[in-house]
DNA sequence: ACGTTATGGTAACGCTTGTTACGAACCAGG
DNA sequence: CCTGGTTCGTAACAAGCGTTACCATAACGT
């Protein structure tokens, strides 16, 4: 018994503080005392539940992947055949509703935050590198005649212009909104024959 | 008689010192006292020079879109089809070399900080709006035939793949070659048609 | 019930940051 | 030569940062 109130809902509490602080106020503004005054404690709280700083930066990045990862894997179980399922999981990836703007300068705030921290850095690269999998995974069941290498850079495009859709919109919504995410994504797409641009009306 | 030792040259000299900075400690480390010891002076000429940090801030980011904008223009006006122009602006958009990808880190650095700042997102958006209509005008020139808005949602597109190989390859240059920039760039162009893949062999 | 231990708050530390007040050095005009 | 204004360096300031030591308190085992 090593808690006595919950400690895990209490990490994942700050963790969602840091994604709200850091949405909000940016990197620069993501200090132990604002994440502190968003969670409603005091950063001496903070740093005893997590060691320092940048644990609290990797546990809040961590979250973060799984919550994409869990919404990719969502989307792709629902989806009927591989291009859908390819689709949903690339447009779930850009920010294409409102909402999903928020995650997306989170995204990018992580990424400028692992630019001077290797251990984000490292995570960083892990993630990206298991979505690219992903994807690869997903192209390779859409155009089985394709070969390996191909396969391989169609998903690292696929994956960059999803990844520049999210940067872009994150900090220009007006000219890259959502139906232009579509459409680009769409448009990319189309290289794979129609089979993969077989998607619901919706 | 405004000034008795040069002024403009001075503002210069205080240019290269802060890109040196950039280049080296990123953003974060873009501090007032390491550009003063860059260049060689005192945090007082700093602010002598430019009003605040933030000012400072507006300078090195209009040095950064000077940078690429010139950069751009060289290779666009070298090239000899339309095509080769688009596939040449897109390829310098990217970061296919190595001291490239220190721009790229810069470039993402000025990005999460505009999420923040409202006076450099503006400036961000501007110049991210001024990119995308060269592009588009470069897309209307290899494709005459085509309505006004498939050239432009082409070039939104265009620039997001370009923008996302820019901020892959900032954080993991190993995954996002300079041969995988390439084959993603190319692959998307194909969808102009033959003519605009039509580029030299280097 | 009591003592032990975990748990969280308080307040301070050392450090760096942007910013500013002030003094010295310089160049012009008379 | 001296005088006045401009330019830059010096040094200090307040504020904010991450971090730490210390203290109150509440919950458990016995």
């Amino acid at each position: 018994m090593a808690s006595r109130r919950d400690r895990v809902d209490q990490r994942q509490r700050l963790s969602a503080a840091t994604w709200s602080v850091l949405a909000e106020r940016g990197l620069p503004g993501l200090t132990l005392r604002a994440v502190a005054e968003r969670a409603g404690c005091t950063t001496g709280m903070v740093l005893h539940t997590f060691a320092d700083k940048q644990a609290l930066l990797v546990h809040a990045r961590e979250l973060l992947h799984q919550r994409t990862g869990q919404r990719a894997d969502i989307v792709q179980a629902a989806a009927d055949t591989p291009g859908a399922a390819l689709r949903a999981v690339l447009l779930q990836a850009a920010a294409p509703t409102a909402e999903r703007q928020e995650e997306a300068r989170v995204w990018v705030g992580f990424l400028a935050a692992a630019l001077a921290d290797p251990v984000l850095a490292e995570l960083h690269r892990g993630y990206n590198r298991r979505f690219v999998d992903r994807v690869r995974g997903l192209v390779a069941a859409v155009r089985p005649d394709w070969p390996a290498a191909d396969c391989s850079s169609t998903a690292t495009g696929l994956v960059a212009l999803a990844e520049g859709l999210n940067t872009l919109t994150a900090i220009d919504p007006a000219t890259y909104s959502g139906a232009a995410q579509r459409v680009a994504l769409d448009a990319a797409l189309a290289r794979l024959g129609p089979a993969a641009a077989d998607h619901p009306s919706g």
